[in-house]
DNA sequence: CCTCTATATGACCACATAATCATATAGTCA
DNA sequence: TGACTATATGATTATGTGGTCATATAGAGG
């Protein structure tokens, strides 16, 4: 029941959601979060971005819930809070590809 | 096979997708475009916005084939290219409710 | 051809925000 | 306490882009 659809009422929501995830870096970091927690100099260092650069991102991150972070000892370790945003992307591949592949049955028939 | 995954090649275009999707306006438009073919004026009436900027997002959803355009008589009528998108709102609209519920729980036991 | 309607487009402005730099905070260990 | 490491944050800049306005294009009908 609780399967929602798109309404005027949450459509800024999901705008926002989307919106969050357009960003090649925090697709990067939440693509390195999908082989289980990292601390920032990790992420620093698989992405090849800035200390600060990649903080503020994982704190936008936060902040609209798409990452969970645990502090322990020195380091921040930070975790994809819902594995569902996976299949987004995994969608928004299947749509490309459907695209290109009629973009191409297109040009050469 | 064509499950496609998140990687650093395909990362930037999955982002712009994403972003395409952030814009209330644009959101708005494909969810009037749920519900059959549409023209401009139609979606300018539905939406409250200006004919221009309507225009504009339409172009721009073109752009990235998100919609199809199809000139009859003195019209331009307008369809969803994939309804996989709307899966995508599905999913963020998901995301959204397992937040907030979340959240909801850490407030009050 | 003229008018009306529908759509697209270019110029412009305003605003959001990604990236960078310098610096602050805070924990660890000697 | 002092040095070191890890992370966060404030200020600043640069850039992208959504919105608006005026205008161009183009088809329909008289």
């Amino acid at each position: 029941m609780p399967n929602t659809t798109l309404t005027p009422h949450n459509l800024e929501a999901v705008a926002t959601r989307f919106r969050i995830l357009g960003v090649p870096l925090r697709l990067e970091i939440l693509n390195q979060l999908a082989g289980g927690e990292r601390t920032v100099t990790e992420l620093v260092e698989a992405t090849g971005s800035t200390q600060p650069n990649v903080s503020k991102h994982l704190n936008t991150l936060l902040a609209h819930r798409l990452v969970k972070r645990e502090k322990r000892g020195n380091s921040a370790y930070y975790t994809v809070a819902d594995p569902a945003v996976f299949d987004l992307c995994e969608i928004v591949c299947g749509n490309i590809e459907r695209s290109l592949e009629e973009e191409r049955r297109a040009f050469n028939g």
